[in-house]
DNA sequence: TCGCTGACTTGGATCGTTCAAGAGCAGCAA
DNA sequence: TTGCTGCTCTTGAACGATCCAAGTCAGCGA
């Protein structure tokens, strides 16, 4: 078997210092343009990579980054940030880092997840996931001094690190101008009790819309703690009151995939013929743009109460539910950028960076 | 800021030699106790831990299991293989080693990602997951002599690896027999197209069952490429046939939900009572152990047909859909237990090993 | 008292890389 | 020629751990 390629077999074969190679690598400009090239070429045929275990060492830099996978909770939501890991990874692979996975069970075992893996493997930043008020984590943090980016922002507590985030309220704002220009005038909303910043922020952007829409909000919402069985619960509440909304901005796929549950039942929607359904559900399989042009569907069944999520989980896909949709690539690549700019800024005065990102409606059967 | 607890730190503060601390911490039975408590008493309050990069360049080993993260394919079953990522997470730090994760679009993009992460980060070994016939990978590995194990048997290729796999014939017999003892005499098999080791190997079982309980399989399977359209599509053609079948076993979650919405369509299940349906919903979300104390529920509404998806996803949970679970938390010990063995077995002339575990079946509301 | 044995400890080399400092050399002005 | 500057490249040391071989010491028998 070949034995390893190291830093000195390329300078050997190149006929440079071990330097020199280096310089190629890490500091090209102070190379020569000719025995760069010569070097590169040496590299390339040799299929040379620096050792990230001895970078480490001399440099410390890890090109690691920590990231927490998260226990599939209720199995729906949870999910998008299995879809937010995998374009994590992407975007940081474009940037030469790599991540690595930890579990936690919560925010003290997770301070303890990142001291062991600081120790251990010091990767050169985290990026943390599901960010809530009285979070303990991003003090730690701040106070050992470690790079990090949250995937949220630091509701309520103070602002003093690079965040990105999803703009819930325009989301939930976008839903409820969307029923609003099909007609509804009793739009509802379906969330989660307050505390959590995630549900006050969708809250706002149901509540704004309706003010803005001359609309009065009073006495359409309900909050209660996620799941499908709750939303199902609650839509029945709501839509069978005399007075109650023709239509429910939901907070979650959760709680929309039960109030349609119940829309179905109730509008006795699925004894159409087998035909029209199979052809219907083929089409939900579009693209959000194919969608998008059929944005009126839920005007012309003014009847049928509609129903809108969050999160575009593929329960929503599979099911046909109009969906808030968050632009995960997006923020994937915001947190690498954002990251490597704390990585880059060290201990610098910029002041922390902040993204917020506007996610767009994906309209299919339920509204 | 505290400075870096290196072995030298605890050696000067415990009184002994570096390499007394290295030996308490990887050969202690080469220290007599009393030094050895010692040592570790300073080691545990001043929070040392080995640094991996100075210990993989001595040692060759990272402690690292590389492992790639795939894009949500359909959203619906790919979802597995991220509850799968979150198990093997866990059993890996049980075995103190971390999951960095890479992705590739391919066969050949992932070889080259072993390439890259080889030269750089050097990981112990890999899981794969996603095996299929004429898989390139196995082979890569085992040329260059890298440990691996696989999450998938090696499909009509050479068993020269360490595999762990679940039973897939075992959980579609499993959902026959059960359909069978609810009355159901006529089941259909609703697969994916021949090719695909997993597609025979769900069919497979399916089709020993009927001949178990000395029924006729002839003409009740249908083969298609995965997704509820798809699904939703066959089991219209299926089912409303004057000699169809009176259940179907799907070879997946997704076919499954799409047969599903095709019985509740033409069987107007949805008009009863929002309460009933409520009620029912809530029932759903009890454990399987519960659920199977009902097992019996397809044979009292015989009238209805019965459907078994595969995969126990969420979308399943969510909708009620009775499905066979594979048990990834054991698959993902099973993974770290037999890549382990390889990296401790070495270059040993032990033959790989295989685990193949039985899943189970969940039941709900479809049969 | 001496030497031997075995258990434990010690110092030094080493892994592959980067950092800091030094050396060679051409170009240019004095 | 001498000295200086700037560019390019080389040399030696260090990062933090492990491995190897040699060293120390207590206990024991002669």
């Amino acid at each position: 078997m070949p034995s390893k390629v190291t830093i000195r077999t390329v300078a050997r074969q190149a006929g440079v210092s071990v330097q020199t190679v280096s310089n190629v690598v890490n500091a090209p400009h102070l190379v020569r343009p000719e025995t760069r090239e010569h070097v590169q070429a040496v590299i390339d045929r040799l299929g040379y990579r620096a050792s990230q275990a001895a970078r480490q060492m001399r440099s410390g830099r890890s090109r690691l980054i920590g990231v927490r996978i998260e226990p599939a909770r209720d199995g729906i939501n949870g999910n998008i940030l299995d879809r937010f890991l995998h374009e994590l990874t992407e975007a940081a692979a474009q940037a030469e880092f790599r991540i690595v996975l930890y579990t936690a069970a919560d925010d003290v075992a997770e301070i303890q997840a990142y001291e062991d893996l600081l120790a251990a493997y010091s990767p050169d930043g985290f990026v943390l996931t599901s960010t809530h008020p009285d979070d303990p984590r991003p003090g730690w943090l701040l106070d050992k001094g470690v790079p990090f980016v949250t995937f949220g922002r630091p509701w309520g507590g103070p602002d003093r690190h690079a965040w990105v985030d999803v703009d819930g309220a325009a989301g939930t704002a976008a839903a409820t101008e969307h029923l609003v220009a099909a007609g509804h005038r009793r739009i509802g909303f379906l969330g989660w009790p307050e505390g959590a910043g995630v549900a006050d922020d969708r809250r706002s952007g149901w509540l704004s819309a309706m003010r803005a829409a001359g609309l009065d909000p009073t006495g359409l919402e309900r909050h209660v703690d996620d799941g499908v069985a709750a939303g199902e619960r609650m839509a029945a509440e709501m839509l069978a009151a005399p007075d109650g909304p023709t239509a429910l901005v939901c907070a979650s796929d959760s709680l929309a995939l039960g109030a349609w549950n119940y829309v179905l039942a109730t509008t006795g929607h699925y004894a159409s013929s087998p035909a029209a359904r199979t052809a219907r559900t083929a089409r939900t399989v579009g693209t959000a743009a194919n969608a998008r042009s059929r944005s009126t569907s839920g005007a012309s069944r003014a009847s049928r109460p509609a129903v809108i999520g969050f999160d575009d989980t593929p329960v929503a896909r599979a099911v046909g539910l109009t969906t808030v949709a968050q632009p995960l690539a997006e923020v994937a690549q915001a947190c690498i950028r954002l990251l490597t700019a704390v990585l880059d800024g060290g201990g610098g005065s910029s002041p922390p960076e902040h993204v917020l990102l506007t996610p767009h409606l994906v309209v299919r059967d339920s509204a």
